[in-house]
Formats: C-alpha cells, structure tokens, sequence
DNA sequence: ATGAAAGCGCTAACAT
DNA sequence: ATGTTAGCGCTTTCAT
C-alpha cells in the first residue's frame, strides 16, 4: 500500500474503498499512528498555535482571561503557548520573539491594569490583541471591563434600594480603574439629583485601606446610609470598621464592592453584593477577535469595552429599617 | 549563495570567511528571517515544547508552581503549552491526546489537592511529572508539599514563642493535606511532652468555619493560648472571633495560618504568621525533573516532598504578657 | 570555502 | 481505486 493512499484514506480525501480504508485505520491505530503535525504545518503553513502573554503573574485578573480565551480558542483546535512576563519589558520582548519564531497565528496580551500601555511590537506578522489592558496604539485591538458602566451600576442598584447618601472609597487616583468606577457612580448618582456623600476616598486596593477610609468617611458624612467600593477587598475593611462603629450592614449601611473576588466576597461578613467585570468574557471575546484576524477578517482596531454584572448577596439586601 | 552555505552562517557550522557569515548574518536581519521551526522540528525530531495540564483552572496553587516550572523550563528555551481541564476527565484525556499529538516532550501536571489522582495514561511516549498533586501510580515522578513538615514547623514556633495550650482548626478530615498537617503538629507538640488544646477540629476551608470553629474552640478550652489553622482562610475566620470575643491576638492568643496567601494573610488584623509551601519550589523541582527525564536521565519514581517555611508576621509576635 | 543534493514526514496533484 | 511524484524549509553530507 502506498504511503499516499494511507494518506487520503486517514484524511478522509479521495476515493478509495471502504474496506481499504478500514484496513489502513485499523492499522494506524494498532501503531498507535499519530500524523507528524510538523510535517503537516510545513505543507500547510498553519501552526494552529497561538501566544498567551501576560504580565499579570497570571495573576488574579489574567486568569478568568485565559480561561474564557481557552474555551473559544480550543473549539478551533488552537494549543495556547503561555509565557509570563512578571512585567518585565525585556522579558515580553524575549518572549514575543519566541513565539513569532514559533510561528504562532496571533498573540493574546493580558494584564492587569487597563491603563493603555505600549503594544508589544509595530508590524508585527501576525494579529495581537489586548485584554484586559489597552494598547497606546488606537490601532491595535483592545478588550477592557467597563468599569464605568460596573460604578454606575453599583449606584443605580443602592438608589433602587432606598439609599440616597452613598459614600466611594476606592484605589490610587493614579489607577484609570478607579478614576473611572467613581466617575460612573457620580454620574449615575447625578442623573437621579444626588450627589456622593463626602468626597470621593481614594486611598489603596487594601483592606487596611477600606478600614482608615471608612472611619474617614464616618466622619465627614455621619449620615452616610450605603458604601460603594473600588475593590472587594476595600470592600471587607470598610465592613470591619462599620461593624466595630456599631453600623449594621445592610441594615444602617448597604455595601457594593467590585471584582466579584469570591473568597473575599464571600468571606465578608456579610457576604458582598459586588460588581463583576466578566472577565471570561473578555477572555472568549479577545480569542473570537484573534481567531477572525487570523481567518483574514480582522475587527477593526480600537477599544472594545465588555459590560459588566452585579453579584447581590446579603450586603445590600433591602433594609426593613 | 547556495541556500546550504547560508544555513551553515546562522548556525556558525562548516568553514568559511567571516565576510561571507557577516554577509548572511546581515542579509538575513535585514529580511526578519526568522528559521521555520517546523522545518527544523522535522528533521531534528525535537520540538522544544512540553504541555502543563492542570485540574485547578489555574487557580491559586497551580499558578505559584507554573511559574516556578516555567523558570526552569525557559533556561532550557522549552516552550510550554497550556491546559485547563477544569477538573473533567474527558477534557483531561482530550488535552493530552493533543499534547501527544503536538509532540510535546514532556507533560507536567498540577493539581489543588494532594491525594493520589489516577494517571493521566499509561506507557505513554514522554515523561510526566505530577506537582502539586500525586500520581496513583508509584511508579510516577509526584513532587508535593510537605504538609506534615509545615504543621510541626507551626508547632514548634508557638512552642518556641512561649505557647503551651495550641488549638488546631483546620478542613475536611477528607482532605490528606488536613490530615497531614494535623499530624505533624500533633506530633511537634508530643515530642514536647504536650498535647494540643481541645480536639482537631475539621470542618471546612472558609473563614466562616474559622469564626465558628474558635468559639468551639473557646468554649472547650477557654484557656486556649495558641491556635494553628489549616489555612489562612480559616485562621482570618478564628481571628475575627477572638477579637469579638475579647482575646487579644497576639498577646492572649498567637495564631498561625497555611498558605501565605499574601491577600489573605496581610489583610487579616493582625498581618498572620502561615506556612509557605513553596509552590514555586515544586515547580521549578517537577521541571527540572521533566528535563532529567527528557534528557534521558529520569528521576527514580516516587514522591518527593519539598520543605514548607514559615512567613513571620504579627500574628505570633512574642507576647508582653 | 562554497555548492549540490538528499531527506526529515506529510499532502496534493497527477498518472495509471 | 490506487500508485507515483514533487515539494513544504531546513540541515547535513559529500563533491567540487
């Protein structure tokens, strides 16, 4: 038999029959045959490859990306080759050179912070793009939480609650995320006639934060009546602190945090009604975008903002003060 | 210039006038040639490549231990694929039929739990190597952490710092890793003539079970000096609790976690003593171990255990009492 | 010091 | 319906 017919006959190509075809798969899986892909993406020119960068330690934030990215990728029998950068530029570019030796198709770059941050590379050969980070180049295709849409939801659900002096503490003013999520709160808060409760508190993404931020926040605005905060873990130490004031929560305070982080979330006492960016879904969305640009119909470049959901659980359920 | 010649310039093979090489060299930096890994995987059978599965959905114990592999294997230019198998057996056989077919040279798996796991195939045509997690097998290389070792480490310290009545709070007696840790402080504690305070008491790996399990623990043994939890979860849990309950930590009660799950472990009030396991140490380790292997060098079967440490914090802060 | 040619494992086009 | 052949991009031997 020639080795061209057990070609086709494995490949399903050409006509033959079925009786030589069995003969030769029967024989293949006796051999435990398994086709060279090396061979087969030197004639095809595919590598069914792609690059999963990220600078995230493949942390908190990279993970739900890369799990949503595996889902839509797998489908297309795409193998992910994973490198960290532990956001070291020297590393990314090591890493970015390696994989376009390797031929990958497209390249996935997470991280962890949304602030726009220098492509990977100009002229690249293959696609790139961004989630859960923003390229500088507006040309280049990005994926990112809508963390205005996730402030302003957390408003808009305290109000439907009964809540009408809401407080924010949240991250670093330097943090795009947390300029954004306040801006989404007061925005949505304005188009209802109110008005945050004190300033905004911009501090640090901890708990020790959320616990100086809220007896701040308790004595610039006694009367507050709801919490929204720029993290999860924010979100515990402003309840640690409530409590220990003699607030009840969500009986005098109603309390939203942000990430949906579920062992804080659900830890918190009591357990955190919270803003969730889907990061899976940017995740599937940045591997659907990929997989296009590779088939050869690439979205056009620019940022595409995935909208996020709330949680609820006890924190803000509806007082019976 | 025949093609052979310029083949022999980039890889510094044959003779020839460095004039020629520079010429090659150059030609080829201006062209971005870059060789076709496919081409030469064909011909060198090799493919630099190997595959990580892993059943934690990259979660919090698999990461630590693919970065510390990842370290090991990039010394060695060695490309890693990735694969989630959300704990499914099917995905998991799918991925390293995939992983077999791509010609990885090697497999490593992680896991979250350490209980001996069914192997992912038997004769298969690459080594494995299981982190974090321990083949049925004992023929198969596993590499996990040292829990019993990481329970006396806790014990000997509250030992060390004064304390004589240590409670243990910790998981579900089903988890081998409770079981383990139990033992070696248990053990610690007997060697020292002592005893621990109250029963072990099993229950879950929340917070929540921390705050109930203290005051199982308070109820039993009020004068409770010390308490060691299973993990950092837990031991917040137990924290919350006995401040509530009026028990001063430090001073009144030293408290040591497991995990050092940093967000846990520094937010928790005060910031928490814990094991370390060095995740990242069982990463490096398994690579290295793969790489033996692949070299045709392979580690005798068995289980190796890689020593826990203990992270110094607050929470055992020798008392003033 | 350079060039020519074979062959890695596979598929597709063409010949039988 | 099956066999034959060329060639994917590279390295290596052997000839010049």
């Amino acid at each position: 038999m020639s080795i061209g017919t057990a070609s086709k006959a494995l490949n399903g190509r050409g006509r033959m029959r079925v009786e030589t075809r069995d003969r030769v798969l029967a024989a293949a899986e006796r051999l435990g045959f398994r086709p060279n892909p090396f061979a087969q993406g030197l004639l095809a020119g595919r590598t069914y490859t792609v690059g999963l960068v990220t600078s995230d330690s493949f942390g908190r934030f990279s993970i739900p990306v890369m799990l949503g990215a595996e889902d839509a990728l797998d489908a297309g029998q795409i193998s992910v080759f994973m490198c960290d950068t532990r956001d070291d530029p020297i590393r990314e570019r090591h890493y970015v050179e390696r994989l376009l030796a390797r031929r990958v198709e497209g390249i996935i770059v997470t991280g962890r912070r949304t602030e726009p941050r220098p492509g990977i590379g100009r002229d690249l050969p293959v696609p790139v793009v961004y989630a859960m980070t923003q390229s500088a180049d507006d040309s280049d295709v990005s994926i990112i939480p809508d963390d205005e849409g996730g402030g302003a939801l957390a408003a808009r659900h305290l109000m439907a609650t009964g809540r009408t002096r809401i407080g924010h503490v949240t991250g670093p003013q330097s943090f795009e995320a947390a300029r954004r999520r306040a801006q989404g709160m007061t925005t949505a808060l304005g188009s209802a006639g109110l008005a945050p409760a004190g300033e905004i508190l911009y501090g640090q993404w901890s708990e020790e934060w959320g616990r100086q931020g809220a007896d701040v926040l308790l004595h610039e605005s006694p009367d507050v009546d709801a919490v929204f905060c720029g993290s999860d873990q924010i979100a515990r130490g402003v309840a640690e602190t409530l409590r220990e004031r003699g607030r009840r929560v969500p009986e005098d305070v109603a309390l939203v945090g942000f990430d949906n982080w579920e062992p804080m979330a659900l830890g918190c006492r009591p357990p955190l009604t919270t803003v969730d960016m889907n990061l899976g879904e940017i995740g599937r969305l940045a591997a659907r975008h990929l997989l296009d640009a590779i088939a050869g119909d690439p979205a056009p470049g620019g940022v595409t903002i995935v909208p996020a959901g709330l949680v609820l659980r006890e924190s803000t359920r509806r007082g019976t003060s």
